[in-house]
DNA sequence: TGTTGATTTAAACAAACGTTTGAACTAGGC
DNA sequence: GCCTAGTTCAAACGTTTGTTTAAATCAACA
């Protein structure tokens, strides 16, 4: 029966953290919340932040596989791949967690956790991240051979800032949750949206770089 | 001799937040790093949460001002103002703040607070950054007559979403401070391309969102 | 049925938190 | 020089934090 503990915590957990983040939540919030005992998160995950990096592993992980397996579905098919199949399968396996009643809590918490100063929460997301990310910078620079690897390697930082900010669902989200916006499907249309933006970033001439040299009207006021 | 000390109690805060966060910094760290005694904080601020606005107002509220007067200025200088030069006047007041190590530490602290959970946190960013994106909201409006305006809402969330990520500062920002780098002078470079990479975005053609109505390969898993 | 190992429980732990208190101190104005 | 308002200070306040302990309970096998 301890198994299903374990699940409790983790599900209360998940949800508590999204919503006032890791040190605004006391473990004793939690345990009431999943109607344990306090100390069974001592017992079952060893203590406060190794329950987070179970929750963390918990969904990144096939999360992950899914982004890895979309791409090598699209290697396999593809010659050069079209960019915004790239985009899109990289953005949306994150997204549509959001569709996910009970996982849609993570994907709030994990947006957030690009952000997090906590070095223990930067170094576990950084960790799970960049496995991936060396794939798809790969395939980013087979299909947009213009643009130079290092302008690719920001490109890239942009597309996560701006997926980090709509998985954090700044009141995005929510809008979208609340369907009052009578378009489309939820998600699906965010998504959709998501990747357009970001594909034009990532296909932008790089000769317009030094285009946008404009008068920054006052000096630099520092060196 | 009493205005001296909240200014050091407001500067070593900004950086204490700014590095651990607001719930994980204690006012025992701040009036050690500041050298002053631990109640001074209440006393000249009234506790944590208000010292934290105070921190916010104190930058927020030039940043804000300069990007409304210089887009005054552009709104003077063109009939209908180039895109680029919107998405500049928006980025540049807060990207150009990492310049000034003074000022460095604020705008780590808010680029994060766009995804803090913190009702209070949320509420203050939210309140002085709706007045600037009204403005900002109708000066797009006018270059964008292409894009219609629900379109245009979630274009300039995507773009507070990657701006908020470099403001945050996720090892990008260090990585250029580390100037090993060798080109171009560190911020500038990073804004330029934020810029080019925004301003195509949203610029992107409407048409092109039923274009990518790509195989999502497996079924939807909820309705 | 009795025993063993795993789990749950209530209670307590020391440490750290934000805040408050009242006395000590430091200026200027009369 | 004293007095007053503003500021600093050490100390303590009551809570809350994550963690630990040891007894109680449970499930399952011999």
């Amino acid at each position: 029966m301890g198994k299903n503990t374990k699940i409790v915590i983790m599900d209360s957990a998940e949800a508590l953290f999204a919503e006032y983040g890791y040190e605004a939540t006391s473990l004793r919030s939690i345990t009431r919340a999943a109607s344990v005992n306090l100390a069974s998160v001592n017992y079952h995950f060893g203590g406060k932040e190794t329950l987070l990096e179970a929750i963390y592993a918990r969904r990144i992980t096939p999360m992950n596989e899914e982004r890895l397996n979309r791409l090598s579905e699209l290697e396999n098919q593809f010659e050069v791949i079209p960019v915004e199949r790239i985009v899109h399968v990289f953005i949306e396996p994150a997204l549509k967690l959001s569709r996910d009643q009970e996982k849609s809590h993570f994907i709030a918490l994990l947006g957030r956790s690009y952000l997090e100063p906590t070095p223990m929460i930067q170094a576990k997301v950084r960790q799970m991240f960049d496995e991936v990310a060396e794939r798809f910078k790969i395939a980013f620079a087979n299909s947009l051979p213009n643009v130079p690897p290092k302008e690719l390697y920001w490109r890239m930082h942009f597309m996560v800032g701006v997926l980090a900010y709509c998985m954090a669902g700044n009141d995005m989200m929510r809008m979208i949750a609340s369907s009052h916006i009578s378009e489309s499907n939820g998600p699906e249309m965010l998504i959709n949206r998501l990747v357009v933006f970001v594909c034009q970033g990532m296909e932008a001439p790089v000769t317009a770089l030094n285009d946008i040299e404009m008068s920054t009207e006052e000096p630099t006021e520092l060196a």
